[in-house]
RNA sequence: GGGCGAUUAGCUCAGUUGGUUUAGAGCGCUACAUUGACAUUGUAGAGGUCAGAGGUUCGAAUCCUCUAUCGCCCA
């Protein structure tokens, strides 16, 4: 254990050789064994397309944070990894690069199609995966699924045919969200609105009889091809004469009537509205209530098709829009043209402008399957973090609208639903996971075909809590680890994947799918931008860990990013854990280097504790008490703050400092009867018991600098990894307020010569002499027995205390909780700064006093405020006056 | 249009149910320090009328109302 400790923290060094020993010792693995309570996470899983960004960084940070404090709890920890087949994503992936060979799908065919999207998988489809392994999360990797995989298809299969057995799956022609570019139907909740400047249309459409026209305004105007009616208010005084009266539709010549809906809104546009059942949802409804027509006029590429005008067809439903305006123009039928703000659908994966459009489609109906996910939030059975998140929640699941599953892609779980062939049929078919055997139930027939299209990629995913155990087997797995308990997602996908899975589970599990959510924050850039390929400013983690280091990533996007707070982010940010790793790394390295020095080897022993031990453990206990409460209730950088707050700030500038001037001096050997090296050792072996506390509570956040450290540090280390070492538990009785309260007051005295030293000049080097007129007998009792550390930390020469002493002939002062401290500065003292010091924190004391006086002088105050507050003001009161008096008195004296 | 959130030091943010002398931290800034764990450091310091206005209260950064600015979600 001789070996040498570089001065700086080598992250690249340490990080691969752990993971693997991790690995190799199964560390992370998972079974079920009932003499432990499970602890399930399953990972939101990232696209097969996707490579690792910081979302997924601070994303599995906190998973693999809880994973590894709750496996160290005792708890058999298991966190589930795995990928999502991303339908749409992968298949255009998979498209351009068969485009580059100039190739497209279809010329491929079907088979060969998803032989290459398999092929693309296997070799790229894992790299976000290796990706994750980088920042050291802790998943059972022997667990790991895939969307696609045998067992989650088959889970997919049966819950299609389970919903539709129950009435919850349907088929119709419907308005969808169609995306030209992707050639598919997209859900409601794929549409990304967006605010554009656009322009209204209005139309002058003539009526049959020639006696005038009606007015429409449109956003749209190329649809007007599709137009079968125009709709009024029924209660519409202006329009009441023309209802059920002909209209010709210009550059048609369709026939079509003028019809009253109370959907009509009087006071937009001109208060007439065009109605184009295949192109517009509203416009749908209208036309179901008044039995109208559907005609569609676009192709799948929003090209217009056949049944337009032979001049406009083919022509791209922009271009459409501005031979449509020239033309209606030339016929003196566009009445004005005005700007307009409209919010336009996008496609959120290629931002394709989302067009309405009749199609057949299959759909789940939402409304039964919402209402008990609704209850098992609003009745704490699953809880979000933060709260907040619950009425976002609430608000879609009242609004909960269906669900349309089918998509019309290659890529993805072929929907299991079976056409007979025969011409008799009429269309029917089967709904089943397998390839029916029996004869088609209308003709008798046995030939079939399988729905073309397939399941959106949510519709696996929504399994994914209990199909990653095997379900719809009942599995050992599912029951041991299902219900899981911490879900960690961003918010952006609480619809699409969130709200789906409670209601999976309580469908086909009738039980919910985790007990927590937390919603982790977005990351931003320093300027608050959303991290974005095209903006270029998206760190890449892997150039990040390089640089400063997994640990030191892992613990700054703790460290950064708040419950329900976006966190900005640059790559600089990562020295907070760079730094942080090389202060652990550095104290690591103070004890190590003194067990060595020393020689001789011993146990911990608290029978030798001094103050400064006694101290420490206080500390200790506190941190872990708080850091336990912390994680508890999901504050993950409260969490980090403490243990990063308790290293640096009471282990390091305190108690590190202290243990030095302990091993500098042979007083406690004395006193304790042993031999000084032994005493050394044994003070060398306390400080490495609290540090090897502190490390395991660190383990969490810092998984590699810890491991590392542990394996250097620990006494009597046998190979134990500290992923699996005991998770620290505060114990009440070291808790010392006492204690702790005498160390506040030795560390304000320290801190006060420092200033005073500070302010006069007085070059670090040089050593000053004290004198202390303590305030009390506790206090004379406290200062004495710590004056070693203050002359050692204060650089004092002669520490002087007494109740008779007087302030020295040329001195600075100040007082500290009542207790005067002159620094002797024969020859060294700035009258001048002095002077001002003085003055200046006179005057903050003075306008306390009367802040406090005035609060005790008003009546209100005295009736009304509690006793203890009134109390606590009053002594507050005195020993402010006490300490005015004392700073006055020294002010006149100064020379 | 509806909902949610934010606004505190130059920057990024804490501030846990209203009471810790006159609001804290990190970064940045200023001054000093470099042979013994660590300059990826240490010590000390400057820096804020808590977005604005009104209200509740003995007492408000904290609770209520309105206004302004910014962000997100939904229609």
């Amino acid at each position: 254990m001789n070996r040498e400790i570089p001065k700086t923290y080598l992250p690249s060094e340490i990080e691969e050789k752990w993971y693997k020993f991790w690995l190799d010792n199964k560390l992370f693995e998972a079974k079920v064994d009932k003499e432990k309570k499970p602890y399930t996470v399953v990972i939101p899983p990232p696209n097969i397309t996707g490579i690792l960004t910081m979302g997924h960084v601070l994303n599995n940070s906190i998973q693999d944070a809880f994973v590894r404090w709750k496996r160290m709890k005792g708890y058999e920890a298991c966190w589930v990894p795995g990928t999502d087949h991303a339908g749409i994503a992968t298949q255009n992936v998979v498209e351009k690069s068969l485009l580059k060979e100039g190739k497209d799908r279809h010329a491929l065919g079907r088979e060969k199609f998803l032989e290459l999207v398999w092929r693309w998988r296997e070799e790229y489809g894992g790299a976000i995966i290796k990706q994750l392994k980088k920042i050291g999360v802790s998943c059972d990797w022997t667990r790991e699924r895939f969307t696609m995989d045998e067992g989650l298809s088959h889970a997919v299969q049966e819950v299609f045919v389970r919903l539709y057995e129950k009435g919850l799956i349907y088929r119709g022609k419907y308005i969808v969200n169609w995306c030209p570019k992707d050639h598919t139907a997209i859900s409601d909740d794929e549409v990304e609105y967006q605010e554009r400047n656009g322009k209204l249309y209005f139309l002058k459409y003539p009526l049959e009889d020639g006696t005038g026209f009606i007015t429409v305004a449109t956003t749209r105007p190329e649809t007007m091809l599709g137009d079968v009616a125009v709709a009024v208010n029924p209660a519409d005084e202006r329009f009441k004469h023309l209802v059920g009266k002909n209209l010709i539709l210009p550059l048609v010549g369709r026939k079509m009537k003028v019809i009253a809906d109370d959907y009509v809104d009087r006071e937009f546009g001109t208060g007439a509205v065009k109605i184009t059942p295949a192109h517009d949802p509203n416009d749908f409804r209208i036309a179901e209530r008044h039995n109208l027509e559907k005609i569609i006029v676009l192709d799948i590429s929003a090209k217009i098709n056949e049944n337009a005008p032979e001049k406009y067809r083919g022509l791209d439903r922009f271009k459409a829009r501005k031979q449509i305006i020239e033309d209606l123009r030339a016929l003196g039928l566009v009445e004005k043209i005005t700007d307009y703000a409209l919010s336009v659908g996008e496609c959120y994966r290629c931002h394709t402008v989302i067009e309405p459009y009749l199609s057949d489609q299959w759909f789940v109906k939402m409304k039964p399957l919402a209402e008990p996910a609704l209850k098992a939030v609003r009745e704490g059975q699953i809880h979000f973090h933060p709260e907040r998140w619950v009425k976002t929640y609430e608000h879609w699941m009242e609004n909960i609208r269906d669900w349309c599953i089918s998509r019309q892609l290659w890529w993805g779980h072929r929907i299991p639903v079976w056409y007979c062939n025969s011409p008799q049929a009429d269309g029917e078919y089967v709904v089943s996971t397998e390839q029916p055997s029996k004869p088609c139930p209308k003709c008798g027939g046995t030939s079939y075909r399988q729905d073309e299209d397939v399941l959106d990629t949510w519709f696996s995913s929504w399994l994914w809590p209990f199909s990653v155990f095997g379900w719809p087997e009942e599995t050992k797995d599912v029951k041991y680890f299902y219900p899981t308990d911490t879900l960690v997602t961003a918010p952006d996908i609480i619809f699409f994947w969130v709200a789906r899975m409670v209601m999976s589970g309580l469908e086909f599990r009738k039980e919910i799918p985790f007990r927590d959510v937390y919603f982790t924050s977005i990351i931003r850039d320093m300027q608050g931008r959303k991290m974005s390929k095209s903006l270029g400013n998206s760190p890449d983690p892997l150039d990040v860990i390089e640089q400063y280091g997994a640990d030191a990533l892992r613990f700054t996007i703790l460290y950064l990013a708040p419950l329900g707070q976006d966190v900005l982010f640059a790559s600089e940010k990562c020295e907070i854990g760079r730094n942080f790793a090389n202060k652990i790394w550095n104290a690591g390295r103070f004890l190590q280097m003194n067990r060595e020095k020393i020689g001789v080897s011993a146990a911990p022993d608290n029978s030798i504790f001094d103050f400064a031990d006694k101290w420490i453990v206080s500390r200790l206990h506190r941190t872990i008490r708080d850091l336990n409460a912390a994680l508890d209730n999901f504050r993950i950088n409260d969490a980090a703050k403490i243990i990063y707050d308790f290293v640096w700030h009471d282990y390091c500038d305190w108690y590190v400092e202290m243990v030095k001037e302990r091993l500098n001096q042979s007083r406690e050997a004395e006193s304790f009867g042993e031999s000084v090296e032994m005493t050394h050792a044994i003070i060398t072996a306390n400080a490495i018991s609290i540090f090897e506390v502190a490390i395991k509570l660190l383990h969490p956040f810092m998984p590699f600098i810890t491991e590392e450290l542990y394996s250097v540090i620990k006494s009597g280390h046998d190979g134990e990894s500290i992923t699996v070492a005991e998770f620290p538990e505060a114990e009440p009785r070291f808790i010392s307020d006492g204690i702790e309260a005498e160390m506040d007051l030795v560390q304000e005295v320290i801190s006060s010569i420092r200033a005073m030293r500070k302010e006069a000049n007085v070059p670090p080097g040089v050593l000053v002499n004290i004198v202390v007129k303590p305030k009390d007998e506790n206090t004379l009792e406290i200062l004495s027995a710590n004056q070693a550390y203050i002359r050692r930390l204060a650089k004092v020469d002669t520490f002087s205390i007494g109740f008779d002493l007087h302030k020295p002939e040329t001195s600075a002062s100040n007082v500290v909780r009542g207790t005067e401290i002159f620094v002797s500065l024969e020859g060294l003292v700035n009258v001048e700064a002095e002077r001002s010091r003085l003055e200046k924190e006179i005057a903050r004391l003075k306008g306390a006093v009367a802040g406090i006086e005035s609060k005790l002088n008003n009546e209100q105050f005295i009736q009304r405020a509690p006793q203890q507050v009134i109390e606590k003001e009053k002594t507050k009161l005195d020993s402010m006056k006490l300490t005015l008096a004392k700073l006055e008195g020294n002010y006149l004296t100064i020379k």
